[in-house]
RNA sequence: GGGACCAUAGGGUAGCUUGGUCGAUCCUUCGGGCUUUGGGAGCCUGAGACUCCGGUUCAAAUCCGGGUGGUCCCA
């Protein structure tokens, strides 16, 4: 994969997962594969969050007046904002936005849900698309124009510590879904330059795509009262007082999507685990003119037996060369190939081949198949997994002078991380120095001095060359 | 925020400098036919393109301006 750019604009293409032909600029048509993808992925997401969460669906259209309330919020987003002006021929008197996130479209209903401390927590998520209008060079999934799936999570607490507390359940629910996925992360603490406008902190994921460049895959933002203020979501107490009550929100986009097609992916195309493969099993058979018949029962009845156990079975019938079928399932990354002809059903065996390592295995058709399948797969996603967390923990290095960043980050890229003083004057003078971004900090015990400053160092952050 | 480059069949490209040879090249893809099938088969046959708007000119894929779209670099 010498040119990340090119394998992710063609493996898109090739497998089918969106076209980005699309005659607006950064919007993406999801093809059904593509789709699929989306539908497994979100699926796992959805099964995590509705244990505690209830779904919502607010509108699309926010009004003027309230998308503005929040200064520091629209000040955030201002310059991307896409405007309704029109209905018809006729000027609004009251333009709309088109959502480039929901704060603004929540929590005004936010302050009519919420009355007393029984009310809460409330916790919320909706998955829609938003909007937002990017200048720069798009590119699909990661930079777009619709953000085609935006998970995002708002809840509202009667406490600080209620509100804090979420931020961890929520760090721990995108712990869970992206470890599923096997996608390796880094969890810090934003800058205050770069948190969630509106926020009082942000907590955000960063994973690492091939070419050595940081992928922000989530976000958790503790809110603190700023919103509850603007929106007057106010809650009584016990003791019969009224209080500003307390939020979080969280998301994720499709750039989750991205990142397992980056992490994963490989020279053969697409790798995907199990858990959102469109097809899990893809069943070759390999027919010569003559016993064709027989191998395509032999075929149907793994097929069935397979599909009777609740995987996503497909037998590959076309009239085409064995070899190309394989080349064709590999680059969309199916995870288990099986194949099986006529010498395979003379000795009562078949071939499999995983495609995360290219193994070839030999398998017995008299073992029992679902058993098989069922181990290979959760070895298929376990291995997945820990392949992808090794290359990315070798890809975090330790720099200790502000001099030898410049020139790691540019023959190394990958992540950095040093000693940190904590003062956004100096934070700024790091990103200018090295041409990289600060991902973030993790609090905790640090001693010697910022490798920049020399001041006290309070923590350990991180950098990198960042999409 | 600033700058550079690019746009030719579904995808990838040649042609553009020096306008006419273009009725546009090659690979791939797609349709039909024969033959094949244990790692991208072969042969025959057919389909498919000059980004859009305007300008210069006897003549524009080719030159000029703008729109849209794409790619990259710097801040």
């Amino acid at each position: 994969m010498t040119d990340f750019s090119e394998w992710f604009h063609n493996i898109l293409e090739e497998a089918e997962i969106l076209d980005s032909r699309y005659p607006i600029k950064g919007m993406n048509v999801w093809l059904p594969n593509g789709f699929k993808i989306r539908k497994y992925t979100l699926n796992i997401l959805k099964d995590i969050l509705d244990k505690e969460h209830e779904e919502v669906l607010f509108p699309l259209l926010i009004p003027e007046d309230e998308l503005a309330k929040e200064a520091i919020h629209v000040k955030g987003f201002e310059e991307e904002v896409y405007w309704i002006t029109h209905g018809g021929l006729t000027e609004l008197n009251k333009k709309m936005a088109l959502r480039p996130t929901s704060e603004t479209a929540m929590y005004p209903m936010f302050s009519l849900w919420v009355r007393s401390h029984t009310d809460l927590p409330m916790k919320f998520y909706q998955v829609v698309n938003t909007f937002r209008y990017e200048t720069k060079h798009t590119r699909p999934l990661i930079r777009v124009r619709e953000i085609t799936t935006f998970k995002e999570a708002h809840t509202v607490h009667s406490s600080r510590e209620d509100a804090q507390k979420q931020v961890e359940d929520a760090i721990k629910i995108y712990k869970e879904f992206f470890d599923v996925l096997g996608i390796p992360y880094l969890i810090t603490k934003r800058p205050v330059w770069d948190k969630f406008p509106g926020a009082d902190y942000t907590m955000a994921f960063d994973t690492l795509l091939p070419d050595g460049k940081t992928l922000q895959i989530g976000t958790v933002h503790n809110l603190g009262q700023t919103f509850a203020k603007t929106f007057e979501i106010t809650f009584e107490t016990p003791e019969g007082e009224h209080e500003y009550a307390y939020q979080t929100c969280y998301g994720l986009s499709d750039r989750v999507i991205a990142s397992v097609i980056g992490v994963h992916g490989d020279d053969s195309g697409l790798c995907l685990p199990p858990e959102i493969s469109p097809y899990q099993v893809v069943i070759v058979p390999i027919i010569f003119k003559k016993g064709g018949e027989e191998v395509i029962a032999a075929c149907e009845e793994i097929q069935s037996k397979l599909k009777g156990a609740g995987f996503r079975v497909h037998m590959d019938d076309r009239d085409m060369r064995a070899g190309k079928k394989f080349y064709d399932w590999e680059m969309k990354g199916v995870p288990l190939r099986i194949e099986l002809g006529p010498r395979d059903l003379n000795d009562n065996k078949s071939v499999f081949l995983r495609r995360d390592t290219m193994e070839k295995i030999s398998v017995s058709l008299e073992e029992d198949i679902i058993d098989n399948v069922n181990n290979l797969m959760s070895d298929i996603s376990l291995n997945m997994r820990e392949k992808a967390r090794e290359k990315f923990n070798t890809q975090i290095r330790q720099v200790d002078n502000i001099e030898d960043v410049k020139e790691s980050i540019e023959t190394e890229k990958g992540i950095i991380s040093f000693a940190w003083c904590g003062e956004e004057s100096c934070g700024k003078e790091i990103e200018e120095i090295a041409n990289v971004d600060i991902l973030g900090v993790q609090e905790e015990e640090t001693s010697g001095n910022c490798f920049n400053c020399s001041r006290d160092a309070k923590f350990k952050a991180f950098l990198a060359k960042t999409y």
